[in-house]
This record gives C-alpha cells, structure tokens and sequence, in this order.
DNA sequence: AAAATACTTGAGCAATCGCTCAAGAATGTA
DNA sequence: TACATTCTTGAGCGATTGCTCAAGTATTTT
C-alpha cells in the first residue's frame, strides 16, 4: 500500500455536518470547511469529489442518526405512540447541547433546494423514509393491540411528521422557554387523542 | 424638480420578492435581479441601498400581504376559529396560481438567516406580529362569546401557527393532493377541538 | 434656450466563489 | 535502500459575488 489518510473521515464528517446544519448549504463557504476540518481544498476534493456531494453525505449521516434515534426511542418506549409523544416533549428544549441547531437539517435544507431539483429528490426520499418509519411503529402498535385497528396509521404519521416540523420552527424563533414546552406538550396529548379516535 | 423615474417601484417590489421568496436569499443573486427587474445595478442600489436592504423590503411586503389577507379572511368568516379553519384547509392546495411557492417566505428566510443576527431578529418580529394577530382575533371571539372563556387565546394561536408552518413545509414535499388534503382537514377539525377545550 | 436636478447606464472594481493540479511528503512493499 | 503508491499541500484558475461611480440622458424650472 502507500500512505495512510492523515485525517479521520467520520470525524470530518460530523464537522461538516455541524456546518452545514448551523449555516446552511449556500452560506456554508469551501473556506469554511477548510478551516473547520482543518484539510485543504485538495484533501477535500479527493475525499468527498465537491461541495454538494459533501452536504449530500452529511444530509445522510443526519437523516441515519435521526432514524436511529427516533428508533431506539421506540423500542425504549412502553408503546410507539408514547415514543412519538415523548418525542414532540423534547424538542422543547430551546438550546439543546448535543446539537448544533434546534431546526431540522432536513426542513431546512429542502426549503433551500431550488424546485424541480435532483437535490430536492434527494431531502424529501429521506423525509419520506422517517414518515414510512413512524408509519410503521404505528402498524406495530396495531398488531400489538396497542393502537385501534380504525387508526389510519398512515395518516397519523404524516400529522406527527407534521408537528414535529411546525415544533422545530418554533423553536428556532427561540421565545419563551414555558411557552415552548406548553407548545411541545398540547400537541403530544393532541396525538393521543388522534390516535385513540 | 428633475427626471422622473422610469420602473415602477411596486412592480419592482412585487418581482424581487417572488423572486427571493423561490429561489432564497442567498441563491438569489443580483444578475438576477437586474434580469427579472430589468434594472442596471446602479439604479437598483439607487432605489434600494443594497441587497439585504431589497431583501428586508420584500420581507416587509410579504408580511404585510399575509397579515392583510388573514384578516380579510377574519372578517369575512362567522367566527375568527372558522376563519382560521379555512386558512389551514387552504394550504392543501399542492400548486397554487397566485403565488410562487408554497413555502412561508418567512419561515424560509428564518432558517436561512445566520442566528444572533440582526436580520434573524427582523424575521421573527414580523412571525410574532402575525401570532398577535391571530391571538387577537381569538380574543375578540371571546368577547362576542363565540368561544369559550377558558381558552388560553395566546397558546391557541401558537399552535394555529404552528399548524400553517408544519402544512406549509409538508406542502413542499409535493406528494399526493389527496393526502394533502385529508393532513389540512384534520389540522383545522384538531383546532375547532383545542377551541372548544 | 439654458440651467438645475434627478435618474439610468454599464464598465469594471475588489473580494470571494467552487475547484484543479503539479509538486512534495509519508507510508507501504520489495 | 529503492521504488511504488497514496495522501497532502497551496498557489492560483476562471467565474461569479455584491457593489461603485463617472458619464450620459431625460425632465422640470427659470
């Protein structure tokens, strides 16, 4: 073989993605990564081809962490739909410290994509793989018994989807902290009782 | 006096914000403008002092628009609650004529402005306006007595809005009409429910 | 008609954009 | 040690960014 990689690809990564969450694919300059992953503009080209095929490679590392997440909430969880409400309950928190910004990488990122773009595509496949993944907790549920056979799971997961991207908005205008968490915790309940309908 | 100007300002107005409100403020770039606009630089920095300047203009402009039409609605509907119900189930409309996107041009900006901006701060003032307005209406319904007491018209409102901004970002999704239509329905019967709590 | 006053024009500025590539450095194998 | 292979470096490319300003043009006032 030959040299090895001086800097640590997964590390790169998560900086990059950090970046991009915070700023924003456009306002997120190559002088920008070059500095915060400390590599120079050929290590960077080399390691990930261009810009946008690095946002792209963060947008999965953010959407695959978020699955993750919400999945291993799920299967903590006494039954998917309290997942789902302890979820909606958490994003109250207005400066959260494991992240870098309280808005979603992918809402965001989909608002910035221009329309009838590859790009586009790409964001609303992964907001749609999240939807069919809360849609499938709730065909769990059903099998369980947890969840009434009348539910229309489907439905229900594109209005939980639909809270959760109304909630992160929210919390990027970062206005009473109370108010917040009064937000959060009205549409967990409301959940609850669009589910036992 | 001297030389009349040649644009007309409103036009010019009406063009920079459709144009800003699809494609963004950063991929909106001044070519672009001088194109749609059919201005030289010069005369667009003589009428409007720079881009960001234009930008906030056009941010004005939409805000104004929106408040303007919601409150048309309010006073042309029984009640401010059935008001706000027709609003949510309007948003099911996948590709509407009148304006060019279904994004919030104020959401949109919000998640693309830098945090602990100046500018940020100038987008939220103009979110928490409309929240007052809506929080008003609930309360003038309180006074006419077509809406219970009870009701905390300030969390109320937050919630509508939260509504129309989760609607408007699943409505960039483009998925199916139907679909659409049913997340609207349910959204605006939830709210006749949290009204009537 | 002349002067004053505005508005329009567009070449082009400095800075930055995303990106390339030849040269050098470090590791593997022989 | 010599060679092959891969990675790192950074100067700098052409294009584009937001923007300026001196010159030119149109309109009103005197």
């Amino acid at each position: 073989m030959a040299r090895t990689a001086s800097y640590d690809r997964n590390a790169a990564l998560e900086t990059a993605m950090n970046l991009f969450w915070t700023k924003g694919y456009h306002a997120t300059s190559l002088k920008d990564l070059e500095a915060r992953l400390q590599m120079k503009p050929g290590s960077i080209y080399a390691a990930f081809k261009s810009k946008e095929a690095l946002f792209r490679a963060t947008l999965d590392r953010y959407a695959a962490r978020m699955s993750a997440e919400l999945e291993a909430l799920i299967a903590a969880s006494p039954t998917p739909l309290e997942a789902l409400q302890t979820h909606l309950r958490s994003l109250a928190v207005i400066a959260p410290c494991d992240r870098p910004s309280t808005a979603c990488m992918l809402v965001k990122s989909l608002l910035e994509a221009p329309q009838e773009d590859e790009l586009r595509d790409f964001i609303t496949a992964h907001l749609d793989r999240v939807e069919t993944l809360i849609a499938a907790a709730l065909n769990d549920a059903q099998r369980k018994g947890t969840l009434p056979e009348t539910c229309d799971t489907g439905r229900l997961a594109r209005r939980v989807q639909t809270y959760i991207f109304g909630l992160k908005v929210q919390a990027q205008r970062e206005t009473d902290p109370d108010r917040m968490r009064d937000l959060c915790h009205d549409l967990a309940d409301e959940i609850g009782r669009a589910a036992a309908a």
